[in-house]
DNA sequence: GATACTTGTGAAAGCGCTTTTATGGTTTTT
DNA sequence: AAAAACCATAAAAGCGCTTTCACAAGTATC
């Protein structure tokens, strides 16, 4: 932190011997300098290492080139979610590329109305948002407030309530088919799930895939073999499996709505000494960087997270541009078979 | 994305009856206001939904409220990085306690002179910076940059070359002295290590730990026991551990320097049939979440990412107050003992 | 009852830019 | 050769705030 004098745009000016909107018309490049004028302001910059001041810029032009990704979780929250670490990272990668800056706001706690992304949202600070689509991102308020903006906004997820909105999400229905068809195709008949009830929209296409497949194989619906755990975590899908498990009549396989609770199964499994996947099948969805570590490494729905932020991010660009743009982009899933995943057991 | 007209702080005077400047000091606070007028100010805030601007804050005042957070990764690489992670968790929850927002700058591509991340530093946004410390951040051109800045900047890990900076880090040496300890306590006596030479300066004082302890409790040092696996994944640490593994006077442990490398010591050992702990210990460094969940789940040291995170917004916030501030913190690391170590197996 | 402090408020300057408008100088058109 | 059109640049007007300074009214001091 040393006192250097800040170099504004007069000085590049009376360096380049030329007025100050001369500087930002070349610096702008939008309308046409002589060119003996643009060589001599550039360079009058790198002299100075000139570096414009964003702030100015901001209230100036009303644009800032910074995207605000709005999470509506608390930041602890973030660090046990690997899906929304690749969708950060896919927004960064093409905000980066586009000169863009990401400004990130949480929530300071749960449900809590005056968090700091909120007023993040109202600062005139941001061209445009990202919002992860949560619980909390249903609020009506949440969502009167965003309506309310000057800048485009893009949710990451399902679209909320009745409102129409642009929105990025994976094909959740599909994977869940694809995931449930493939369980059949081993074989199995009864297949057990574990879900979240009133958590994300996803979790209820998953849910009408697995359905929608069994009615299509023409297999029966058994509502005892889903599981509401409560929480998308590890410890919820331990605690909750054995309701499954511990049935006489058991399932062959265990689909879990996401790849923590798919660990937690398998710790479940591990300490019952059921092995997996000769005496049980289970598998997950997501395929976060844990279901590859796993033991055995998980059977699951590469949701591709990446992707999606980057997708998301595209989409946003799109509306600041004021094209014409689709207002829902579905990104695809895919089967990973890996070695958690057999054939059922043979009756004993 | 409606057209609504924005509220500035003239419609806020003129609702309330006063001027502008009236407006100001009640939002900041500082200087005293009556209190019927304060009154009439916030009811006209909260009736208009007033929200200042920052970009003209930051203009007219020289400061924004947000802090840099400069990686110089690519965001690819922040995906699969949970020590990184969990320092940003920490960052973040500091930050919104303070009402501040985090700008997060991360490199286009690895080794760009002109990546983003270095206009960011310098575009008189940020009212400070968080520097990860990587390779490149020890570039002297990153440095330079930085001590011309105006703001105070803490580096995330050691500081770099003969320049005193604020930093925080973990305490590596104690951390690999103690681990060190622990698997002499065991009974090992050969105690293999996989370093990555010429990374961070982390590695190196991990390294020293090792030896200091060995040679504190009176044990030979052997070099062929540290291996260089050339970066810090499990693809890396899987081929190269062999080195150790296959030597007719293998080590009966293998301390990896991060639990990733350790991993993929553990994948290569089951492929090996190698059980583990009983033929061999295999511990690692940092408690990424995938460490607990490992098979068997890993021995480590503790490094706490959100904490570090937390303190170094902390110090950078004293730095912006212009108290008087260490220039170093260290935070402690801990032993955390899982199912990956035990006593070395009896000789044949 | 005149002088000296307080207190609360507003006028105005300025922060570093962009953008609109004005101004000369050239070139082209009639 | 005068009028019209075009260039390249500069001057000036904001953008929405903070902050300094001046001012008026009220309170305390002698």
């Amino acid at each position: 932190m040393i006192e250097t004098p800040k170099v504004t745009i007069y000085d590049v000016a009376s360096k380049a011997g030329v007025s100050i909107s001369t500087v930002s018309k070349v610096l702008s490049g939008s309308t046409r300098v002589n060119e003996v004028t643009r060589e001599k302001v550039l360079s009058a910059v790198s002299q100075l290492n000139y570096v414009p001041s964003l702030a100015a810029r901001g209230i100036a032009s009303g644009r800032t080139s910074i995207i605000g990704l709005v999470i509506p979780y608390t930041p602890l929250q973030l660090l046990y979610d690997p899906h929304l670490q690749g969708n950060l990272c896919g927004i960064e990668e093409v905000l980066n590329d586009h000169d863009y800056a990401l400004l990130i706001a949480t929530a300071n706690r749960e449900h809590e109305s005056s968090s700091s992304y909120k007023r993040l949202l109202r600062s005139n600070y941001i061209d445009g948002a990202v919002v992860m689509e949560t619980q909390e991102s249903k609020s009506p308020d949440l969502h009167r407030q965003l309506s309310q903006q000057r800048y485009p906004w893009v949710i990451l997820g399902y679209p909320v309530g009745m409102v129409p909105s642009y929105c990025v999400h994976a094909d959740d229905l599909q994977g869940a088919q694809r995931m449930t068809e493939y369980l059949i195709s081993l074989g199995h008949r009864r297949i057990g799930m574990l879900q979240v009830k009133d958590s994300a929209y996803a979790s209820e296409e998953r849910v009408r895939g697995y359905r929608q497949m069994l009615a299509h194989k023409g297999l029966p619906y058994d509502e005892n073999l889903v599981v509401d755990s409560g929480d998308w975590t590890e410890e919820a899908a331990y605690s909750s499996v054995s309701q499954l498990l511990e049935r006489p009549d058991r399932p062959t396989a265990v689909f879990a709505l996401n790849d923590r609770m798919a660990l937690g199964v398998l710790q479940w499994a591990r300490e019952h000494k059921l092995r997996v996947p000769e005496d049980l099948t289970v598998v997950g969805f997501d395929d976060i960087p844990a279901a590859a570590a796993g033991f055995p490494p998980l059977t699951t729905i590469r949701q591709p997270s990446v992707e999606m932020g980057r997708q998301s991010v595209k989409l946003l660009f799109k509306l600041l541009e004021g094209g014409s743009v689709s207002s829902r982009v579905v990104v695809g899933t895919e089967l990973v078979v890996r070695a958690s995943s057999g054939p059922p057991p043979k009756k004993v």
